[in-house]
DNA sequence: GCCGTTTTCGGCCCGACTGTTTTCAGTCG
């Protein structure tokens, strides 16, 4: 087992802190909502049931409302999708501090069985058959029952099982069975050139979650538009593809394969990272564990009159798809990944003979309008309330990556950067922004025994400097400018690195939790409190990276994210100037973006900051606008987007 | 567990592929 293995903590209902009601949290609750659905799976209970469950806490996730209003007003059960059990539950446990009889649920489940669930290639089912027929309830025994031989052995199981399982653990150990998106996407825009340019491939565009930017992707979905005359040979060619490392299965319609990173025929380079960022994900260590890496892709082959349907299908999610078509249902239409047919006329027609009645569709938007609806991004596809906004026509009109005007939050060689601010500035430039943010650690910072941070004399040693450049480009007429900000530590007790008078000085502060350990082993309610605290610090502008998280390697510290975002929109309403960061680096992406729409509602701007090291780190506010995006946002709800002028005078 | 202008029971999205079977269950998306 790698070092690299997420360590999963055993899963627990959550404790009460507070005297009164609201007991829990929203994230609270449909965390529980979603650990009962997994629990049950593993039960191997009523599949609907289970379902229930899992879109139950996607709905409370993402519910605007006050969970405990509603809760009290009894309005709860008008949420389409909370019936009388998930509401009486929300009641007892909001109101009481209670769970019922759940605590049953949780005992009955081994904790190695829920992480058995991540090892891709066995389910549910198979894992519970495995611990009732062997007593298996943990990766490690699982491997070792693989080693013995006896997994091959069971009934339903074989050779081939055996050593799909294994080879599941494997890249379990080594990714988590996911890779972050900006190094999913390598793979995907480089394996879906290849197949785009096969004789025999109309096109070729990538689907799945990649398309939809998700923070991590499992695996790589390529739709390719090929008549039917062509499949084979288009097959052969795939296979034929030299950074194929294996090849998983090769039907009819697609080819399952894995792809090795000389794919990608260059090398992985991480460039600068900050420095808590690379001490977590394994330093050096880390990039040869990037560059050995493999990624599964499937190719689905389908005619080209059929492209958008399957292009749209596979797309997902899986819960969007679902519900399109109850949507299609209602409308006494078939939607599936060969076309929207009338119910009267597939009768017992399968596949491709029911798709000779499809209603046509020569791209996505027409499959959308045949069903009353805008098109919708696939970035929002998650079934978080997307479908019904594109019925009412009141989709967001979404952040574009040339929106950005610049940002707020980059370092230089003063902290842990490799850059000057001329040189920052000049990349900055290069991108057409009109100012740049300079935001180096502050003095508190230390990593590895060294101290990081800039002492308060040479940041203030650094404004004068930026004075001097500001100066510069504005008597040379040009547009630009450097704000002065620091990040600064906020202390395990909420309040923040260097003296009042110096931080007064700064055009702006990102206050940013770096002392990881202290904040992990606190709860909730002691962080969340010190967070509160930190903004409430007149002098701090933007909360930095609010969780504290690094995808693949660790959960950020527990914190009620919707208080937090509560009281900035409360500082907002009464004039102050309070934003959160949607900290773009890949291996970050905090805030999550099912917070975004949150934020927007409480009066609170997003602002995306690429938190770069070195020139080319600026280019990673692309992803920073993929999680705003996936969040609804609009240019107008994030500070990145008004010009050096607006963002001088809010700032002053 | 949720839902309902075919409503309080009986449905709940749907197909491909694999590996195990000899007609199908499990997994995936």
């Amino acid at each position: 087992m790698s070092e690299y293995m997420v360590s999963v903590k055993a899963w627990a209902l959550p404790k009460s802190r507070r005297d009164e009601a609201p007991h829990y949290s929203k994230a609270q609750v449909a965390t529980v909502l979603e650990q009962v659905a997994t629990l049950l799976k593993l039960k191997d209970a009523n599949p609907f049931r289970i379902r229930a469950y899992e879109n139950g806490a996607r709905i409370i996730a993402s519910l605007d409302d006050d969970l405990w209003e509603l809760s009290q007003s009894g309005k709860i059960t008008e949420v389409k999708g909370i019936g009388k059990g998930i509401a009486a539950m929300i009641s007892e446990s909001l109101g009481e501090g209670s769970w019922g009889d759940l605590q049953s649920l949780y005992d009955e489940t081994p904790a190695g069985m829920i992480e058995m669930l991540a090892i891709p290639g066995i389910g549910p089912k198979r894992i519970k058959q495995l611990h009732d027929e062997l007593g298996i309830d943990s990766i490690a025994e699982l491997s070792a029952a693989c080693g013995d031989d006896a997994i091959s052995q069971l009934d339903g199981f074989g050779e081939k099982s055996q050593q799909k399982i294994l080879d599941g653990i494997d890249l379990l150990a080594r990714f988590q069975g996911r890779r972050r998106l900006n190094v999913g996407l390598l793979y995907a825009e480089a394996f879906e050139a290849m197949v785009a340019k096969i004789d025999g491939v109309e096109h070729a565009q990538l689907a799945g979650s990649a398309r939809r930017r998700r923070e991590t992707i499992g695996d790589l979905d390529i739709v390719a538009a090929v008549k039917p005359d062509d499949v084979e040979a288009v097959t052969e060619a795939i296979l034929a593809i030299p950074d194929i490392a294996e090849v998983k299965g090769a039907g009819e319609s697609k080819v399952s394969v894995v792809l090795e990173a000389s794919i990608l025929q260059h090398d992985m380079n991480l460039g600068t990272l900050d420095g808590g960022v690379y001490q977590a994900i394994g330093g050096d260590d880390y990039s040869g564990l990037e560059s050995s890496g493999t990624i599964d892709a499937q190719v689905r082959m389908v005619p080209p009159h059929v492209f958008a349907f399957t292009l749209a299908y596979f797309t997902g999610s899986k819960e969007h798809n679902i519900h399109m078509r109850q949507l299609a249902i209602d409308k006494g239409l078939r939607l599936n990944e060969f076309g929207l047919i009338p119910d009267e006329k597939v009768g017992e027609l399968k596949g491709f003979e029911a798709a000779e009645f499809s209603l046509p569709a020569a791209n996505e938007e027409d499959i959308y309008h045949h069903l009353e609806l805008d098109w919708v991004p696939p970035e929002l596809r998650e079934d978080m309330g997307e479908v019904d906004a594109a019925k009412a026509k009141t989709l967001p009109k979404l952040v574009m990556p040339t929106d950005l005007k610049g940002s707020f939050h980059n370092h230089t060689i003063l902290s842990d950067g490799v850059a000057t601010l001329e040189q920052m500035a000049a990349a900055a430039m290069d991108m057409d922004w009109q100012f740049l943010g300079i935001a180096d650690h502050s003095q508190m910072l230390n990593i590895g025994g060294r101290q990081i941070g800039a002492d308060a004399e040479d940041l203030l040693e650094q404004g004068e400097n930026i004075r001097t450049l500001n100066e510069m480009w504005a008597d040379g007429g040009k547009n630009f400018r450097l704000l002065h900000g620091a990040e600064c530590d906020i202390l395990p007790d909420g309040s923040l690195d260097y003296d009042d008078e110096i931080r007064q000085q700064l055009s702006h502060v990102v206050a940013s939790v770096h002392q990881l350990p202290t904040w992990r082993a606190r709860d909730e309610v002691e962080n969340t409190e010190a967070l509160i605290k930190a903004i409430e610090d007149p002098t701090c502008t933007i909360l930095g990276h609010p969780t504290g998280r690094i995808l693949q390697v660790r959960e950020g510290y527990d914190v009620d994210m919707h208080a937090v975002l509560r009281r900035m929109g409360e500082l907002n309403a009464e004039g102050e100037l309070k934003s959160v960061e949607i900290n773009a680096s890949p291996y970050r992406l905090d805030l999550d973006w099912r917070f975004c729409h949150f934020a927007r509602d409480q009066g609170v701007p997003v602002c995306i900051n690429p938190d770069a090291h070195d020139t080319a780190g600026l280019r990673d506010v692309w992803f920073g606008v993929q999680m705003a995006r996936k969040g609804w946002l609009e240019p107008k709800d994030l500070l990145n987007c008004y010009t050096g002028e607006e963002i001088e005078s809010m700032l002053r």
